[in-house]
DNA sequence: TGTACATCAGTGAACGCGCGTTCACTGATGTAC
DNA sequence: TGTACATCAGTGAACGCGCGTTCACTGATGTAC
């Protein structure tokens, strides 16, 4: 064989790696496969002998920028309320908001995840899951499991809902006054 | 004159409209102008004697979206905690989840107006103060305006988080879930 | 050891298509004489 | 009252371009003899 054993994966995780990038900081629909491929150091043809569509690959890529933001964090936290607390600092820090190509794939690609296959959509719910279950992994254990992840999922909505507001607005001054009011509500709804 | 007086300022009034509910359906990047005019019953070569560019539709449909929501609710809700609570539930109800092209401007397009040109991002800001205020005025006048205007940023945010999730997740039961989940977080923001 | 052949990741031209934008034109009307 | 002309909202062909996808090909390697 011409190239070593395990180019061809490696080609293939570097394709996806560039597309969670672009996809995120651009939006799936403004992202082409040519650009893509061509990030990866390849020409646009050879896409095809590693994915069946562009489709397949939004899903592989929205799901390991999920997965790698989630290894990153892994154990990064304490447990408890003052996890939880250090994790919505962490989520609403200005820098995340400044670089959402290596940031939060739901907060960046929610909006256009309800708009795609069904096949994605699974594939996004499995790692809305996992979110909402780490999320309520801090929250008081004499809590009902039921009342943990409603908790949770109402801290993950106004995480995310604050962080895509303060993308969005064009006041700097007003964008960080946003990720404070969503730091503090995010807050109380862990209390 | 061939047409009636005002017919051209109904005309781009009708594409106005049609491309706020096209937008919020399916994303600006995915809705293309011919489109839009055909919708509008006409073709697309008459565009550019309303608009100047794309952009400036979208920036135009996004506002008449945002305003045509204020308007259809305006004065339906009783004032303070009472009304704020028929608020919230009425933004996370079901058919607001399910008919986004009617919906919140803000849910269906703060992720694409964060990619956008200043001018759309400005008009957005406005919109979104706006909608601060309104909520901000059920809160107590005990508070602080800061802390009024804060407390309505952190509400706001769990609002458009919560329907945006529950658009995007797909299983039906888990997405009523989050509608009512995101209801919870809300009203205790409130509290 | 040297030659012929099979493998296959990656190339690049081509497919039909829709995009945003431009522009010469149409044709029903109002106005001027 | 009748005719010539100006107006201008809307038409539709055309512009260059990038899209997702297909496919015949390349060329460096490993294998077979």
């Amino acid at each position: 064989m011409r190239f070593e054993k395990g180019h061809k994966a490696a080609t293939r995780q570097r394709i996806i790696e560039v597309a969670s990038e672009r996809f995120r900081k651009d939006g799936v629909a403004a992202v082409g496969i040519a650009g893509v491929m061509a990030d990866a150091g390849l020409t646009h043809g050879g896409f095809y002998a590693h994915f069946g569509s562009k489709e397949d690959l939004v899903r592989e890529a929205m799901t390991a920028a999920f997965e790698a933001t989630k290894t990153r964090h892994e154990g990064a936290f304490a447990h408890g309320k003052t996890g939880l607390e250090q994790r919505i600092r962490h989520y609403l820090r200005p820098s995340h908001r400044d670089a959402p190509e290596r940031g939060c794939a739901a907060a960046a690609l929610v909006a256009e995840v309800a708009r795609h296959d069904p096949a994605t959509r699974e594939a996004f719910t499995v790692q809305f899951e996992a979110m909402i279950g780490r999320i309520a992994g801090h929250l008081p254990e004499a809590l009902p499991e039921a009342a943990r992840r409603s908790t949770a999922v109402g801290i993950f909505g106004t995480m995310l809902g604050a962080l895509q507001l303060a993308r969005a607005v064009a006041d700097p001054a007003l964008s960080d006054a946003i990720l404070e009011s969503g730091i503090q509500a995010a807050i109380k709804l862990a209390a």
